[in-house]
DNA sequence: TATCAGGCCCTAG
DNA sequence: CTAGGGCCTGAT
């Protein structure tokens, strides 16, 4: 285990963000975190993070993963003074990450995520990975399943993944495993594009788009530019900003500002 | 019983 | 190009 100092860094708002569906309280108090193949426990108290891996394991993954060395106080400090609203939100979300997680991971998970609430996407997901993940054992001794890969879904029907839950998205989920594994679309030149050249190879896929397309490139790609507008968004918008978000003024960062929204509309209101 | 939940696809006009 | 119906399923 390791401990590091945090600032700006919530485990709590993080794991209930919405931008990862693996991530959950344990009865301890602590945090389990699956992505893709690994596994990871974090305590936190104050601004001080266990994470329980090896320091090499850590430094190799999980900083990264956490965004651990970006300065979100940053962000937060350039946010318009006269935006009480902005200011608020960030202020109540101050210890949200974007995280970087994996292509197909992301892409198959908000493929589930559309007309659909969040407990219900996480269960569909732990379904999909108990019947077609490979069982692992954590340093811990608890065992856990890792995400399918692409090639495990590829090869089953359309409808095979009602099963698991998906309802009318088995298809899009199933078409898209098949997409990747045939060379018709390639995660890796994917990942090497700019943003709006991604978000464009993305937006082919069978059940992807606008909206999910940017959260794809929000936390999967890191691009930190895109702008997710779900439901929630699109009324906090028309709301607070009769005009417009002032996209410009956060330019580089957009994605930010859209996760403190999205989180303070959803979780931050009394 | 109807409506909605972190949309997208497809078809008409 | 824009509007609108249909789609799985569970919660309210």
């Amino acid at each position: 285990m390791i401990t590091k100092r945090t600032d700006n860094f919530d485990i709590d708002q993080i794991c209930v963000s919405g931008q990862c569906f693996r991530m959950e309280r344990t009865a301890g108090g602590t945090y389990s975190v699956i992505a893709g193949d690994r596994y990871v426990e974090v305590a936190q108290e104050e601004d001080r993070c266990t994470f329980y891996c090896g320091a090499e394991e850590f430094e190799a993954f999980w900083r990264d993963y956490f965004d651990l060395s970006n300065d979100y106080g940053a962000y937060i400090e350039s946010i318009d003074t006269k935006d009480e609203y902005l200011r608020k939100a960030a202020e109540v979300g101050s210890g949200i990450r974007i995280l970087r997680q994996d292509l197909w991971e992301m892409t198959a998970s908000f493929l589930i995520s559309q007309q659909n609430n969040i407990t219900r996407i996480r269960k569909c997901i732990s379904n999909i990975c108990e019947k077609y993940g490979e069982k692992k054992e954590a340093l811990s001794g608890s065992t856990y399943y890792a995400f399918p890969r692409p090639e495990a879904l590829a090869e089953l029907g359309e409808d095979d993944l009602k099963e698991c839950n998906l309802g009318y998205r088995s298809k899009y989920v199933v078409r898209t495993a098949r997409s990747i594994t045939s060379g018709e679309a390639d995660l890796d030149y994917i990942r090497s594009l700019p943003y709006p050249e991604a978000k464009a190879e993305l937006l082919k896929l069978y059940g992807i788009g606008e909206k999910v397309a940017d959260c794809i490139c929000l936390f999967a790609l890191h691009e930190l530019d895109a702008f997710p507008v779900d439901t929630h968004i699109s009324q906090a918008l028309k709301r607070h900003y009769r005009r417009g978000f002032p996209k410009r003024r956060y330019n580089g960062y957009r994605g930010v500002m859209q996760q403190y929204i999205f989180y303070y509309e959803l979780n931050g209101k009394p």
